[in-house]
DNA sequence: CATATTTCTTCACATTTGTGAAGTCGCTAA
DNA sequence: TTAGCGACTTCACAAATGTGAAGAAATATG
């Protein structure tokens, strides 16, 4: 019945994320112990591969991920950098079980918790809360991109780069700055000739 | 019971796109008829404005609307921009009926299904339907904001333009030079010099 | 129809950002 | 330790985009 301890504080991150939009009862906590498999994995692994079906939800309890693809001349492409707590899935693809064309990266050590494309939908069928959870996540990664999208159209690289130290200071203590120049759409040297300026 | 002929065709646009997603029951739709009000808009209303809150959620079943903001510097910036047939509405403060810092704008004249704030609650209890779609719309959402992200990070102002033009043509036929020129986050001085050097 | 207003274009110039080569630094593996 | 590799920086130059003013074109208004 009880979980090992040196586990237990990933589910306590994880509800207190949760909480943060919905209630969730007793039951369904129990039911996310199930099936949430907590997880450690190493720096720069690659969690799930462009071309692959992905077969797990994660959400990130502790550490920085990020997202990227190949655009068509093979140049990489950082489209999302998270430092948890937060759900990090290619959800379009995850639902339709279509294959990805994103990778997941782990930049540092992680710890996560990981359900399978199998039991999401069990999890669903027992309780409602799961899609209500849903249906609000979604609503805020939109609401998110919005924020992102107005920003890449009206702020200069320079303001940008401002703007992600000012509210993400501990990413640039993690990611490499070559993620940080793809994911806010510098080029590196131009990124560096901006920190450099910043002095 | 039979809706007065002419706006008949609305709720035929309506569920061939839902369809498109999610089978809709015969009971459904005729509690979309119930609540969903046909609405016509003439050019250049502005149907919701920065700074209330906003009553209705949108479908445009023709026509071409835009969603803008002033930013900081009180510059205005176009955000999104729409050709029917699509859902249209700035989910994150409807569905918590937050005052919005939004405006939707009618660029042309247009042709809505509009259903009010309450009603949409009252829907949502009575089938579930309504519910899955919510979420698989806005997993849709999602993924065209990601690919816009990615346009913004790694093309250049002249390729977001041309794949404007080749991807969505009759925007640039219904939609002011000055709208697309914010919506692609270029100047409208810029965007004139660009569409020069195309021909 | 004539006028006023808005939108779009054009231009010269400033600024920002990209590019590729070269160099520095630090880390890792043999 | 040393060689090698990847990340980051630096530089000079090229290219792209922004800016503001002026004028042309289109559209609205009386």
């Amino acid at each position: 019945m009880a979980k090992s301890l040196d586990t237990d504080y990933y589910f306590t991150i994880f509800f207190d994320y949760v909480r943060q939009l919905v209630d969730i009862p007793e039951v369904d906590q129990e039911i996310c112990r199930q099936y949430f498999q907590p997880t450690f994995v190493k720096k720069d692994t690659l969690l799930a591969e462009a071309g692959t079906v992905h077969e797990h939800h994660n959400f990130i309890v502790s550490g920085y991920m990020r997202n990227y693809h190949h655009n068509p001349d093979g140049e990489e492409v950082t489209t999302d950098i998270n430092d948890g707590p937060r759900f990090f899935t290619s959800y379009n693809h995850f639902t339709n079980r279509t294959v990805s064309n994103e990778n997941l990266h782990c930049i540092t050590d992680c710890e996560m918790l990981r359900v399978k494309r199998d039991d999401v939908d069990i999890m669903a069928e027992i309780g409602i809360t799961q899609m209500d959870y849903s249906l609000q996540i979604l609503q805020q990664h939109l609401e998110k991109n919005r924020q992102r999208m107005i920003d890449l159209t009206t702020l200069s690289a320079e303001e940008r780069y401002l703007k992600l130290m000012r509210d993400h200071p501990t990413i640039l203590q993690h990611v490499p700055l070559k993620y940080i120049a793809s994911y806010l759409g510098i080029n590196p040297g131009s990124l560096s000739r901006i920190r450099k300026g910043l002095v």
